[in-house]
DNA sequence: GTAATAGTGTCTCTGAGACATTATATA
DNA sequence: TATATAATGTCTCAGAGACACTATTAC
């Protein structure tokens, strides 16, 4: 491709007169919702990170960990990028889930978001923390207000509102910047449908894992119970036993380790 | 909330100090892929709009029509925009399909797009093509080769490679300017997705329709042939009959109309 | 032993896939 | 009447959902 275009220009002179100054241009950030679960308790909750707001817009609000892409990482890189500034993490799974772009998003001019998931294996994120590479700690001590940059909160939909639990309390979404609790609620909304027909699920465990662990996390997802004989039939598939049984905790059978199989079978 | 931030500023304050220009932004475009279905023929089959790029990069090649996303307009306003500039027409169905950020995609300068799939019945081009608002036109003059700017191509897969048929012959992926082939290949990937769970078929139909064009149209968005008596009963939660008929064209037993069911039963 | 949790066997009923048949138009 | 296309009836089999049951640990 050596030809001249209408001006009669071949395509590196025409690089070379291209000037991308002429217009003005909307900023482009990465808001990337990092999700793990909490398994303390009988039930298992996905939790998200967020960060409160020491700045206007929104001061004091909770928000989405975000920034802007730069002019020499993709947008993808960029979200690669805050979450390891976030949880000092990398290899982590990473799925874009929209793009925002009404123009008065943000007050202060006009900037396109490109939001992300992330979904981390609660292990992961404690052998982080020990080996102090984390800044968003989970481990919180109890009865104190959580006065924290950055903070783990227990999302959910209850009666069609999204509702967050963090260590200061209940919050809701007019309590949340921007659109965030729009995309929270995407982002649920996603998992929700993704979780029985894409591997979701195990992105969010270490790689061994018990069915109890497994079915525990499938309900955390959907916010429904499920019925344990059918939900290991149909996992069966996806999944292939180690020959490791892990001690249980109080009393009663102890569970056999299970892995993801490898060679796809179905 | 009217408190103060960490440099004691009020939000006011802070919105008129706050600078935008300190930082190179990248451009952002949309880019619209708009398909529509083509009954000419025994199976029908699904075409996109592709413009012949007349300047540099990628000069002569073909691409999906796009442009920059204007300061004062949401991103999906944009999309609307570029879709009524090629079709004339308004009020189609419009969804985001993913945005597209590595930093050399485009080699003239930092560009991030925003796709958008677009599906338009067939009769509502025509209408508007008869009425002079459509720059893209359908009607081709047998033999004779199409030297427009706009033109419309069949698309498909074959052997997991994307073919595009057009009135000069047969384009493939390296014959599409930018990341455009592999934006096509996501968007027919996600519409096989979603045809059986949402109701985008009916995008690409008139409000009435027979069972044979219903099941005529999912073959072609889903490349393979259906067993007509279950694609009846399956489709029978959809949609409704009308008390018309159409005229058949050769022989044969007239087809009813139906209609999309208004209160979605199931 | 009892309590507690993990895991299996199997029955039923719905729904998908395939085939045979009936219906209604044109030529 | 022959032919072409539209539409339906129904058989079979696989898989989802529910239930009762067995297994293995701690105390």
């Amino acid at each position: 491709m050596s030809g001249k275009n209408a001006q009669g220009l071949t395509e590196q002179e025409f690089l070379n007169s291209y000037n991308p100054e002429k217009y003005e241009h909307p900023s482009v950030t990465v808001d990337t919702l990092i999700f793990t679960v909490d398994k303390s308790g009988e039930d298992y909750h996905l939790q998200i990170l967020l960060v409160r707001r020491e700045a206007h817009p929104f001061l004091h609000k909770w928000a989405v960990p975000g920034g802007f892409v730069g002019m020499k990482e993709s947008v993808e890189q960029a979200a690669v990028r805050k979450l390891e500034e976030e949880t000092g993490l990398r290899d982590t799974y990473l799925e874009q889930l929209y793009t925002w772009g009404d123009v008065e998003r943000d007050p202060r001019t006009r900037i396109i978001s490109v939001s992300y998931i992330a979904l981390i294996p609660r292990e992961t994120l404690l052998c982080a923390e020990k080996e102090g590479r984390c800044p968003a700690v989970l481990t919180t001590r109890e009865g104190k207000q959580d006065m924290r940059r950055a903070a783990w909160h227990h999302v959910s939909i209850r009666e069609g509102r999204l509702q967050l639990q963090g260590g200061n309390g209940v919050l809701d979404e007019k309590d949340l910047a921007f659109d965030h609790g729009r995309m929270i609620r995407l982002a649920l909304e996603r998992m929700k449908n993704k979780v029985f027909y894409t591997d979701i699920a195990f992105k969010l465990l270490p790689e061994k894992f018990t069915f109890p662990e497994l079915q525990r996390l499938y309900e955390a997802i959907l916010e429904e119970k499920l019925h344990a004989p059918n939900f290991r039939r149909d996992m069966k598939k996806w999944v292939e036993q180690t020959d490791e049984k892990c001690k249980p905790q109080k009393a009663g059978k102890p569970a056999w380790y299970f892995r993801r199989r490898q060679n796809e079978k179905h």
